[in-house]
RNA sequence: GCUGGGUUCGUAUAACGGUUAGUACUCAAGAUUCUCAAUCUUGCAAUAGGAGUUCGAUUCUCCUACCCAGUACCA
């Protein structure tokens, strides 16, 4: 019989969500539509120590940009929910808000013999560790070192009645099995086996805050909630022989999800995985939005605040780490949801090329249309204190837009088109604006003046080079001491296309200006 | 250290065991243009190393090297 596909993304509101984190989510919805079953976002805050105030907003924000919405969990439909609905079979779906349903399952574990209860320090354990670390090992909590801690398979049964009942920081740990090997099969890296006596007893479940550890909480939601396929990502591979081991004590193996385990996204150079200080250093962001701090007020930048376009952001993500198996690299979202396949997925770690980013980026903007562009550039025009009419803002955005990789790079462009310039460029003018080529310049400027033909670009620029080439003039140079003049560089549009856009009393006023500046 | 995972141009990747090892980004050169972009063309550049299996290994097996992750009462 054929299993409902869901799926679910399960972030810990510990901080934002950075781009590796999105990546993951973005698979895990890829599959689960591709497949026309459910997306669901359950955030793991099961660590109250680390709960960073929020962050849970700024997830659900960030995948909401990406065009990522959850069918069922703390988002959807907008609100919290608690209470089961029928849109919401499975709420809560924060687990701080299940912490009651877990204590049980943890105790069941110790009832069929598969957990016990611990009564170890944290004092204990740490000296533990650093007794190992003296004879250069690593301590296992395990068959090997059970006897000699404190623990309900080492003491007496009256001590540990007597330490359940009267003392607080005691946890439920996993007993481990002997010499076991756990085969496992990964939907991306194949078949994989460990040998049990190489992992220790996790903790399953903690009194003193009355909370379950990742592995409970995460186990037991994903049977509860009727997971399929659990994607998650790499740093989770060395837990999967104790996640196979719980679903075959609770006995739940039958409906046991499926494991793909996604490499991580890698730093751009160098070693290691993708961190917050390599965005800072190379300039670029490793978060989807803003996020400001809310402890130091320290911001870190976005790509939506970058001026990235979400399309862009999510095509380029996706393909870290996956291809569809032929050429091609533009994809809207729902063109990724149908060419998806867990099988293109990449072993290996993917080292984020941020030109690559940019590249994506320039893409999509061509792909606008030049309307769409111009209504996001007015505010920017609007913000420098420009007042000018759409229709002008609509052609010059035409011009320009091939030019750009992002809306706002159509300033920098084309600011000249707005405004005077300011100034000249030394260089150019060093090049350029000598006597022999502005006398003749400024000739051709008289003639533009004069000129009565259609005010159209292609009309007015063959008219100019014809008056230019007649006279045996150096086209070069003295279209660049003109163009020094409209735009203050050696750079940009062709004159005649700035000319009338501008129109001529402006190309007047900007010619007047460079010979009282330059003083002629 | 131990355990697990990984390794094709600088980067992302393609190649039923048989290709001159392809594509994109970056970079360089040329074409074009009144300049700068854009565009087009061309170029640079890779199977980590060593054994083995095979008529034939990028592809399968083993060893070595290197990289990554985990090694918490964090996720």
């Amino acid at each position: 019989m054929e299993r409902r596909t869901r799926v679910r993304f399960a972030p810990s509101p510990t901080g934002p969500l950075h781009m590796g984190g999105v990546r993951t989510a973005l698979y895990n919805y890829l599959y689960a539509k591709q497949k026309g079953g459910d997306f669901i976002l359950r955030i793991e805050d099961t660590d109250s120590h680390r709960f960073v105030p929020g962050a849970e907003e700024y997830i659900i924000e960030a995948l909401r940009w990406c065009g990522i919405y959850p069918d069922e969990g703390v988002d959807a439909a907008g609100k919290i929910v608690q209470i089961p609905d029928e849109r919401h079979p499975h709420a809560p779906y924060r687990q701080s808000e299940r912490k009651d349903i877990y204590r049980q399952y943890a105790e069941e574990l110790v009832a069929k013999g598969a957990a016990y209860y611990a009564f170890d320090s944290a004092q204990d354990l740490d000296s533990a560790r650093a007794q190992a670390e003296m004879h250069g090992q690593t301590f296992i909590y395990n068959r090997a070192t059970r006897p000699g801690m404190r623990n309900s398979l080492s003491l007496d049964e009256d001590s540990v009645k007597d330490l359940l009942e009267n003392t607080t920081d005691w946890t439920i740990r996993f007993k481990m099995p002997e010499n076991t090997v756990v085969k496992m099969d990964d939907m991306i890296r194949g078949h994989i086996e460990v040998n049990t006596d190489t992992l220790d007893d996790k903790v399953l479940w903690k009194r003193a805050d009355c909370l379950p550890t990742y592995h409970l909480a995460n186990i037991v939601d994903d049977h509860l909630m009727e997971i399929s396929e659990v994607i998650r990502g790499e740093e989770w591979l060395p837990s999967l022989p104790l996640h196979y081991l719980l679903y075959q004590a609770f006995g739940w193996e039958d409906t046991m999800p499926r494991f793909a385990h996604l490499s991580l996204l890698l730093k751009p150079v160098g070693n290691g995985k993708l961190s917050k200080r390599d965005g800072d250093k190379l300039g670029f962001p490793v978060f989807p939005l803003e996020w400001t701090n809310p402890e130091t007020g320290e911001k870190s930048r976005g790509y939506r605040e970058d001026g990235y376009f979400p399309e862009a952001f999510v095509n380029m993500l996706a393909m870290l780490g996956w291809n569809p198996g032929d050429d091609r690299e533009l994809f809207s979202l729902d063109e990724l949801v149908q060419a998806f396949s867990m099988e293109k997925v990449q072993k290996a770690g993917a080292k984020f090329n941020p030109e690559k980013a940019k590249w994506f980026n320039k893409e999509y903007l061509r792909k606008k249309t030049d309307e769409e562009l111009t209504d996001l550039f007015i505010p920017i025009l609007e913000e420098k204190g420009i007042d000018t009419s759409r229709d002008y803002v609509l052609k010059v955005v035409t011009l320009i837009k091939e030019r750009a990789t992002f809306v706002a790079d159509f300033w920098d462009i084309a600011s000249y088109l707005f405004v005077v310039p300011q100034e000249y460029n030394e260089k150019d003018v060093a090049k350029f604006w000598k006597p022999e080529n502005y006398t003749l310049a400024l000739q051709a400027a008289g003639f533009i003046k004069g000129y009565n033909g259609p005010w159209e670009k292609e009309a007015l620029e063959s008219a100019l080079e014809e008056f230019i080439r007649g006279n045996e003039w150096p086209m070069g140079k003295v279209m660049n001491c003109l163009r020094l003049a409209l735009v203050g560089a050696s750079s940009g549009l062709g004159i005649a296309d700035i000319v009338t856009l501008i129109g001529k009393d402006e190309f007047a006023r900007r010619i007047d200006n460079i010979v009282k500046t330059l003083s002629v």
